[in-house]
DNA sequence: TCCAACATGTAACATGTTACATGATTCA
DNA sequence: TGAATCATGTAACATGTTACATGTTGGA
């Protein structure tokens, strides 16, 4: 339901293609929803034709054809809607947590294996991220004010993952046995 | 893709019935995966149908009878196969994130509304996970061996728990104009 | 008398993933 | 010469949600 929702959100600051909304999953806002380009690219043309973007077809000369959605007053309207509606709660998945919970079932050294290339992914994560924060600490006053929204969302996506990398950790002497 | 290893592993301790397993997904697995019953109905009927699980009816006086799905070598065949295999790295959904990234669209009052409600929910869902943590401590030290892992994954839900209400209350300052 | 817990499902629909498909330009 | 980035998609399949459907027992 919320993928509309979340390209609703994009789309309310800056028309965009199907392309520049993927590469977004890939940064900020893919830290609390992403989808495939493939995904992407079906969802804008059905909101197309429900009448909540417009489509216009951008000519480059050097790089392949743009198709640039901008949003339109009643998909203006439909993200007023859906705003106001409560949300709700989100759920987790986690496969690595299950494999960990049924870990019994596996040698200690495939488990910690494993953790050790998921606290490399998290801290790369980590890092993108603060390089996001560090980018938003650079900007005047004026525009810092305008991402506050964007930027309190960042900070639990670093406090999320500063809080997953310590877990991690502490998790790691345990399954060594250095606890 | 995980949901049938979910079940996978909680049938490995213990053979259960669809609703059973629908319980514990309300419960501590529920914090990392959680499926309704309907899925879990439709996907013990797979797995037993590809001879992952053994299917036996129990016959009840007092209650509805139940169905008690039992693990088979194959089914512990599939589980080792995928916990040997590394696990995606989850993604996170929460569309209330979107709803604060795109914000500006709706009076802060609303906002902080929804904040408070969602406060509520993470609060309750943590006492809850406290109250499993407050059992585990009254095991004996053979029994907390046993649920080692488990307690682990236990943990992690507790900080983030713990990490997004810290930040709900950040938040919630920024919100009000407080910070 | 009504609600919660116990117990299992079907059907329609919505959402998301994977494999496949194309083709230009730029940089190493 | 080969990979990465730009740019858009189709088709088959897997997964998940919502509405509907049924019926018992025990407690407030």
């Amino acid at each position: 339901m919320s993928l509309k929702h979340s390209l609703l959100v994009l789309l309310a600051d800056n028309p965009a293609s199907g392309y520049d909304l993927s590469q977004q999953f890939k940064g900020s806002v893919g830290f609390f929803w992403n989808a495939s380009h493939q995904q992407v690219y079906k969802e804008l043309k059905t909101m197309a034709s429900a009448g909540w973007l417009d489509c216009d077809t951008e000519i480059q000369s050097d790089r392949p054809d743009k198709k640039v959605y901008t949003i339109t007053d009643a998909g203006r309207g439909a993200l007023t809607r859906w705003l106001s509606q409560p949300a709700k709660p989100n759920k987790y998945k986690d496969a690595f947590l299950i494999k960990l919970y049924g870990g019994r079932h596996l040698p200690r050294t495939e488990l910690i294996k494993e953790l050790d290339e998921h606290i490399a992914l998290h801290r790369k994560s980590l890092s993108k991220l603060q390089g996001i924060e560090q980018e938003y600490q650079a900007l005047t006053k004026d525009q810092q004010q305008l991402f506050e929204l964007p930027y309190l969302t960042l900070k639990l996506g670093i406090s999320s993952e500063q809080n997953w990398l310590a877990w991690a950790q502490d998790t790691r002497e345990v399954l060594s046995g250095n606890a």
